[in-house]
DNA sequence: GTATCGATGATCT
DNA sequence: GATCATCGATACC
């Protein structure tokens, strides 16, 4: 059976951690699947909203780890990280799941039924688990997040997407081969 | 298949 | 006023 992550998975470089949270299953309110996709952002990151330091929006990167940090991009869209790695103000983005469970909820909420499109993508998987402001510096060991450790070893990593810094970094990870990325990788076997 | 663009609002200069 | 860790609709190849 699957469990809960411990302290030490949190405190590991953000960039492991984002590699480590591939193939984890994430459940919001009983509605989520296995995570795909992330990307990692490092405190001293100028693509980061981390850079510059604590203030704004960015507090919840520099509370405890293992808490959400969730912000609104585009006026439109929700964005869900998970805070964690060695040093206060990194976080992971979580870019795509694998929906499992809660697929009819995802379908209402999305307006969709195309599994494919529920949750490829940071915005999409946040309106298919209703994640918004409220959930911004919660915890993720406790309701409405369950998250628990998974096994993912065909890996695939690149550059970040969406971002006009830093963008050399290959920070992206992904499960290979997986139908419900936000975008395929570029250098996929 | 790729290219471009509008939505819509918080944050930053 | 410009930028933005996006998405979906549209136009074109």
């Amino acid at each position: 059976m699957s469990k809960a992550p411990p302290s030490a998975f949190w405190t590991q470089p953000v960039v492991d951690l984002a590699r480590a949270l591939i193939g984890c299953q994430l459940l919001v309110d009983g509605a989520g699947g296995t995570i795909v996709e992330t990307e990692a952002y490092d405190v001293d990151d100028p693509a980061s909203h981390a850079f510059g330091g604590p203030r704004g929006r960015n507090l919840a990167m520099f509370g405890p780890v293992a808490h959400a940090y969730v912000y609104k991009i585009y006026g439109i869209h929700w964005c869900l990280n998970f805070v964690g790695g060695v040093h206060p103000g990194s976080a992971v983005l979580i870019r795509a799941i694998a929906p499992t469970q809660g697929i009819e909820t995802m379908i209402a909420r999305r307006g969709l039924s195309d599994p494919r499109k529920l949750c490829s993508g940071p915005g999409k998987l946040a309106q298919a688990l209703s994640i918004d402001r409220r959930l911004d510096g919660a915890p993720l060991d406790q309701a409405p997040f369950a998250l628990t450790l998974g096994n993912e070893a065909d890996i695939v990593v690149g550059p970040r997407i969406g971002i006009s810094k830093a963008i050399d970094h290959p920070w992206r990870f992904g499960a290979r081969g997986s139908p419900f990325l936000s975008r395929a990788f570029p250098k996929d076997g």
